[in-house]
DNA sequence: TATGAAAACTTGCAAGC
DNA sequence: GCTTGCAAGTTTTCATA
């Protein structure tokens, strides 16, 4: 589906990473190929979908967000998943947003100005149907963020399932 | 010290939050202003240190990560803070770390390729000097996540706390 | 799938308001 | 701090290997 991934794609997945507004031209240079493959190939990881997006990094204290938390909810799922999903998606205050194992359903991050506005949060989401508990976890620092995921990583982790596929291929030929 | 945001920056925040690699041009009309203004406010975005970056979303599922986990972390901080920050960051596997108040000291989102690898990861970080305990919750999917800060959010943010400022000046002329 | 060359567009810089 | 205009650089498109 995803045709194949070889190291140049991987090198570019690399580096837009680490820097999401580097030039094309830089980039061709990096990977060692012309400017229109590097380009023709970005478009191929945007259209496959193993490239989603590009954003920005903020400092989120320097615009008033004060207060980060992760909020571990517990939701009877099975009945009010929907309407759960929604909420979700209608608060700005939400992040992200994580379906896990272990105690509670969810795992929430959470960003917002001030205890106030917290608890304002806090109460909202305990109203919503399905909701049975929550459990609060604010954030004193960021110690570590990253966005790069090296090139060498990633082709282990393929290569991996490289064998796997095959391994199934032979299997099925018999 | 930042001087101080107005609309437009703030309008110029929203839209990278949302595209990181529009192009000045697009962005200029976005907001109302010529090309080289909205240039020179990105610039002092970055030198503020308001905008930290750029950077690229991935599929990390098509990249062979299948294991998504948040790990929670006891750690004796006291006297082993400075070698556990030494050991997270050296960690690929570790995305982001947190700091934070509740069961466990830190927070770790962890991405890996498949169970063994986690496993392996998990018994290193046991090994490391203060840790005294883990607990892991698997992600079993991933239903939000945003980078768009609006713009509106982030005034009314900034506005309440230009109010407490006012407010105590006025108390120290007194 | 990669490249080179031309056209179209984007950005950076300077001068002036 | 904003704008206009020009020069330099960048990206896109297309024909070709």
């Amino acid at each position: 589906m995803s045709g194949h991934l070889d190291l140049i794609d991987l090198k570019i997945i690399e580096s837009m990473g680490e820097n999401g507004r580097i030039r094309l031209s830089e980039l061709a240079e990096v990977v060692g190929l012309s400017i229109p493959s590097v380009s023709e190939r970005l478009d191929k990881l945007q259209k496959n979908g193993i490239v989603k997006g590009f954003t920005m990094d903020v400092d989120e204290r320097q615009l008033g967000f004060d207060i980060q938390a992760f909020v571990r909810v517990r939701v009877d799922s099975s009945k009010h998943y929907k309407s759960f999903m929604e909420h979700v998606m209608k608060e700005d205050e939400i992040m992200e947003c994580y379906s896990v194992t272990g105690e509670g359903s969810h795992i929430l991050r959470v960003m917002t100005h001030n205890t106030g506005s917290l608890e304002k949060f806090l109460s909202r989401i305990q109203s919503w149907p399905g909701v049975m508990s929550t459990n609060t976890s604010f954030v004193l620092s960021q110690l570590k963020k990253t966005r790069k995921i090296g090139a060498d990583i990633i082709r282990n982790n393929l290569q991996d399932r490289q064998v796997l596929i095959t391994y199934d291929e032979k299997k099925s030929r018999k």
